[in-house]
RNA sequence: GGUCUCGUAGUAUAACGGUUAGUACAUCGGGUUUUCAUCCCGACAACGCGGGUUCGACUCCCGCCGAGAUCACCA
């Protein structure tokens, strides 16, 4: 069975950078009926930040990448807290030191920066293994145990990257466990990953240097290898350095707050250095289930585009309203009503949302876009004497127009849209104005808004009673 | 500096020795009775450089250049 983890550590939120690796390990558990894991790497007590845990859950669960063991759900493997499991990483510690494969380390830290310092100045690499203490001390707490590493040539094969071979001067006497008792990230995860029975470790690239260090380590400890895969960086938008918190990388869930769509989120960050040869853009997630494999992962890193992102979130607005209905995405939109919305009724905002969704790239847009429809807009006579279709029009027939206008709408039978078209097209007729100018000036005085549904549409969901009331006050203001 | 990785249009990518180098976003035009958007049509735009191997190289090999990662009692 595979099974595959994300391994985050709590020491803030998650953002659109590091989220990948939680996606590919979710995708590739689900297409083979495996398991994933969600363990918490919470063995650096200084950066530990409080309710970081929370977000990460929040962010997976947002995503809809559930996990079959982990904080909340419990498993075979409990506790998966890291900072919970202290004595097994003892245990496995006290394994390699009866194998001399593990020693205590007496060294202070300026001491090893002195042998540090004299590397450099010598210029040759820094090992630690050359510098071993001639007479460790028995283990004990308040030193920090290394490992002894045995210097060879290690080869292996990336899921992504491919065949790797690196000589022995990569290979140094890690620290296992820290003066404090917790282990460092190096062991504990090798361990975790053991005891969890984890077949595939996916996370990023920057691991690939340290990877014979841990080839090590699995063989001193007689683990087998589980395969290892390798995710490249997500860069920052401008320059070429991994997107990151510094570049203003924001948190996956403050796209929520934002008005993205989970399923746009998932499909933009999953085709972010991945696809399946085809030329298909829009995925769910069954299809990305079905669909996803390693051997596809890109091996260079992808620039995030969130202007891309938009234009996805943009196309499963539609998506949804055109295949799951209006009232589906309207359930989505309960936050992001502008403030003047708040006493319609579900209806009339569903009526609002159903003419003006394809012209959302984010819920939020509704804020921005929807206003004019719930409160009588402030009137600007400078949008229609300066249009460029009406500015050429004098005032005295603008509000002749206008009068028109009024008293053909006032005589409609049906206020529906159907009628109202053919109103519409009557009026060209009868004023021999050109669309651009009565549709102009019409759309103008009843939204006073840069953009707007088709009128017909605008008319019939505002109602008869506002069009005419917002006709006559621009016709008495001009 | 050592080690490792990466290199197709502005961006994300397709191609797995033979194509006018395909697609999408972005940009710029045009169309759908006003606007904005959707939708449709069109345009612009790429194989980092230099050597090989081959009848033929984006694809294979070597060198160079460029970019990145890593060398913590952080993960």
């Amino acid at each position: 069975m595979i099974v595959t983890r994300f391994a985050p550590s709590p020491t803030g939120y998650i953002h659109i950078g590091n989220v990948r690796s939680a996606i590919y390990p979710y995708l590739l558990a689900r297409q083979n009926n495996g398991k994933m894991i969600l363990r918490i790497e919470d063995t650096d007590r200084a950066r530990y930040v409080e309710g970081a845990t929370e977000l990460i859950e929040d962010t997976l669960e947002w995503l809809g990448l559930k996990w079959d063991e982990g904080p909340i759900v419990g498993g075979p493997h409990v506790p998966y807290f890291q900072s919970e499991r202290k004595e097994i990483y003892h245990a496995y510690a006290r394994k390699l030191i009866e194998s001399g494969r593990a020693y205590a380390d007496p060294t202070p830290p300026e001491k090893i920066d002195e042998y540090r310092k004299k590397c450099s100045q010598e210029k040759v690499p820094f090992l630690y293994r050359n510098f071993r203490p001639d007479n460790p001390p028995e283990w004990q707490p308040g030193i920090p145990l290394r490992f002894k590493t045995e210097p060879k040539s290690y080869s292996w094969h990336d899921e992504v990257m491919g065949d790797m071979h690196t000589g022995p001067e990569v290979l140094d006497d890690i620290i296992l466990i820290k003066k404090d008792g917790y282990p460092t990230y190096n062991f504990a995860h090798i361990v975790d990953d053991a005891e969890m029975g984890v077949t595939h470790v996916m996370r990023g690239v920057e691991y690939l240097s340290s990877t014979p260090n841990y080839l090590a380590l699995y063989e001193a400890l007689g683990l087998t290898r589980p395969k290892l895969v390798s995710l490249p960086h997500i860069l920052a938008p401008q320059g070429n350095k991994k997107l990151g918190k510094r570049d203003g990388a924001k948190s996956v869930t403050e796209y929520r707050d934002d008005g993205v769509l989970a399923e746009a989120m998932l499909n933009y960050l999953a085709c972010l250095g991945w696809n399946d040869g085809t030329e298909q853009e829009i995925y769910t997630m069954d299809e990305l289930i079905k669909n996803f494999s390693l051997d596809r992962i890109q091996s260079s890193g992808a620039r995030y585009d969130e202007t891309k992102l938009l234009w996805m979130n943009g196309q499963w607005i539609r998506r949804i309203f055109d295949e799951q209905g209006a009232k589906v995405l309207y359930a989505r939109t309960q936050n992001f009503w502008p403030e003047v919305a708040k006493d319609a009724s579900d209806d009339y905002r569903l009526k609002v949302l159903s003419i003006i969704y394809d012209r959302l790239k984010t819920l939020s847009d509704l804020r921005e876009m929807t206003a004019y429809f719930f409160a009588d807009p402030e009137i600007d006579l400078d949008l229609i004497t300066n249009n460029k279709f009406l500015k050429k029009i004098s005032e005295a027939e603008l509000e002749s127009l206008l009068k028109i206008v009024i008293s053909k709408l006032s005589s409609i039978a049906e206020w529906d849209a159907g009628s109202l078209q053919s109103a519409l097209n009557d009026l060209l007729q009868e004023t021999g104005k050109k669309p651009a100018e009565l549709f102009s000036l019409i759309r103008i005085a009843i939204s006073f808004a840069p953009f707007s549904p088709a009128l017909n549409l605008t008319m019939e969901v505002l109602g008869r009673e506002k069009t005419l009331a917002r006709l006559n006050a621009v016709a008495r203001a001009i």
